[in-house]
DNA sequence: AGCACA
């Protein structure tokens, strides 16, 4: 239940200190929506089949570059290449049969890859995917934020280029996943960015993770303005990390936590709620260090500037002394 | 899954 009740607007460019409006319910025409988290449908209750089938797929596709071409597409949730037969046969998930569909219809006879002519061809899965650990689970899926991040591994510069490719156009809306309500404007495949208006004022060495991966964050603490960091791979460096974090908007102080195995690290943000853009915005992010493993991130159980209840204090209500302060939030 | 420091 990440972030529920929390508004998880990404930043945007102009640092606008504003809250977005809570519902610009009248005027949809003129400006684009404020970039609101729109709360997705609830846990699909149907069991149709929301899954397609891919093959045509190369004979090295990464499941990467499946999820990277899949996840523009609204309403996806997850794939998973099987590399068991003879050709990778790729399935990927929907939160429903609707989009599964247009999906199909998206990428049919799509050429994937111009340099070994595959052709995908797509039909709908018998059964569904079975969606083992390892999906992000919370709205991720359909979050405007993650369509931005098409980072890869494009440049060392997030701004330089654009996407080598396009996405499939005709079957998404600015939002990836529209309400079926409103007729989509015409298709225009980056007219949807929120382009910054001026040059960027950001800074030139931006540290962008090289990559995503995602990562199961099921069990979760309550917000809070510190950061977990856990999955950061053996070998992490910890000037990369740090040059990520504290590139963040909201940083305040970042502590590595050298274990046997494992790595983590605190950090510590101005608020929950710039401590929650980077939960988000950074979950299951790769850097070069790292190896391949995406970061897992999840709010600290002991946030920073709060102290553990310490021993004498808890379970005694009846203690001379005011009960402690113990409010979340 | 691995949660420290004030």
């Amino acid at each position: 239940m990440a972030g529920a009740g929390i508004h998880p607007y990404h930043q945007q460019w102009p640092p606008v200190q504003a809250p977005p409006p809570p519902q610009a319910a009248a005027s949809a025409a003129a400006q684009p929506p404020p970039p609101v988290h729109h709360p997705p449908p609830p846990a699909p209750s149907h069991d149709e089949v929301r899954t397609i089938f891919i093959s045509g797929l190369p004979e090295d596709v990464k499941e990467r570059e499946l999820q990277n071409l899949l996840r523009w597409l609204p309403g996806y949730e997850a794939s998973q290449v099987n590399y068991k037969g003879e050709k990778p046969l790729g399935f990927a998930l929907f939160s429903n049969a609707r989009f599964a569909v247009a999906a199909k219809d998206a990428l049919q006879e799509m050429v994937f890859d111009a340099e070994s002519k595959s052709l995908l061809h797509i039909e709908m899965a018998k059964k569904n995917l079975f969606v083992k650990r390892g999906i992000v689970t919370d709205s991720d899926a359909y979050d405007q934020s993650k369509r931005l991040r098409t980072g890869g591994n494009y440049s060392h510069s997030p701004y330089s280029t654009p996407p080598p490719f396009h996405p499939p156009a005709p079957v998404w809306g600015p939002h990836g996943y529209m309400a079926p309500t409103p007729p989509p404007p015409p298709y225009d495949p980056y007219g949807c960015y929120p382009v910054p208006p001026v040059p960027i004022p950001a800074p030139a060495p931006v540290p962008a993770p090289s990559s995503y991966v995602p990562v199961q964050n099921t069990k979760d603490n309550p917000p809070c303005n510190t950061l977990f960091i856990g999955n950061l791979g053996e070998n992490i460096n910890e000037e990369e990390l740090r040059g990520l974090f504290s590139a963040q908007p909201g940083f305040k102080q970042m502590k590595i936590l050298r274990q046997e195995r494992h790595t983590v690290c605190f950090i510590e943000f101005e608020d929950v709620s710039t401590a929650t853009s980077v939960h988000h915005n950074l979950q299951g992010a790769v850097i070069p260090s790292s190896g391949s493993v995406g970061m897992r991130i999840q709010y600290s159980k002991n946030p920073f500037g709060k102290r553990k209840d310490s021993g004498h204090l808890v379970a005694s209500p009846s203690a001379n002394g005011p009960p402690p302060a113990l409010t979340y939030q």
